[in-house]
DNA sequence: GTCTATAGATCGATAGAC
DNA sequence: GTCTATCGATCTATAGAC
């Protein structure tokens, strides 16, 4: 049975967090008990694998998150240029402007990658091919629009990293609204010329 | 006295490829002592303040390492053009062509910056700045050089994580050599220009 | 399903012999 | 200066009462 006494959304994205401040080898089951407010007995009955089955399940919900908000309306959307505009919002949002890190992307930095090597590498391959798709869709060359997809995640990590090194979120807001507009320039210049 | 049976040198990069490959909390001074060979007593007597002390002096490691490499010719170099291919040469020896990570940006994204705020803020001002200065005595603006400066720095961190991510060092080398032309095509234009 | 108690290993750090 | 032995705390995970 699946009578559980609490939200496991809600306790997938309490753990979501502490892997986000303290990295997988720093989240303790002690915080995760302290923040969850649920002791190790029902930890282990609502996760039989552990740690490692619970960074799995918060990738997981990433993964579908980031589908339903942006992954989805990239391939499909009938306005690629709104679809891009979507996804800088989603990514603003989820990241809180760059307070928050990207949880899939500070994975890969160490060997915890090794760990969950497939689930990181079909996020951003998904990333990366569904902004191609869009950008291509726009009107761009496939390989141009390769190019600017890479760029694009590359920007977004890489504003992160420099943001919490500098503590200043406007290094990150800055970046992505210029990433943003390098892409909006160009789908909006192919719009004219077709 | 200093008459310590090591390289003290080779032990802080020996440390330091350790917390590249685990993170800090996933650096035990087990390992520490495997690879280095020396033992706990001999750890702490060469460094009193410990894991922490460890860490500090690899960044410290790094900073200088940067600032001979790089950062130096970056804000002295009569060539700008030569400081900024020179940048891009030495930063794709020191990752080994993305196979291996920043240290100082992987600490910045979980609280382990909390630790070493100041040095990790620092080093990235330094490169910042002196790349900006570098630019700014190319010829180009001082506001256009800072961005140009950010966006460089985010490119070499963010293609880190995508070619982590993706299990493609290709990537990395491909990113950066954009980014490399992007500037130097700049520089070479007002130098015509000029 | 949830809790407490606890196992067994490992953590960072220290003490003391040599 | 380097080692081994060990401390007390903390780690992940499990057992068993309720």
């Amino acid at each position: 049975m699946s009578t559980q006494g609490f939200d496991r959304a809600v306790v997938i994205g309490q753990i979501g967090d502490l892997f986000r401040s303290h990295g997988y080898e720093g989240t303790s089951l002690a915080r995760i008990t302290a923040t969850t407010g649920l002791g190790k007995g029902s930890l282990y009955n609502a996760f039989p694998k552990g740690k490692a089955g619970m960074a799995e399940e918060v990738l997981n919900s990433i993964d579908t998150w980031s589908t339903n908000s942006f992954f989805l309306p990239l391939e499909t959307a009938d306005d690629p240029i709104e679809a891009v505009i979507g996804m800088f919002d989603a990514v603003r949002t989820y990241l809180e402007c760059g307070d928050r890190i990207c949880l899939v992307g500070a994975f890969a930095i160490d060997d915890t990658r090794d760990n969950f090597a497939e689930l990181i590498r079909r996020y951003f391959l998904r990333w990366r091919d569904s902004l191609t798709n869009c950008l291509t869709r726009a009107g761009l060359k496939p390989a141009h629009a390769t190019t600017l997809a890479e760029e694009t995640i590359a920007s977004v990590q890489g504003n992160l990293i420099l943001a919490r090194a500098m503590a200043d979120t406007e290094t990150f807001m800055h970046g992505l609204a210029r990433q943003e507009a390098r892409l909006t320039t160009l789908m909006r210049a192919r719009q004219r010329a077709g």
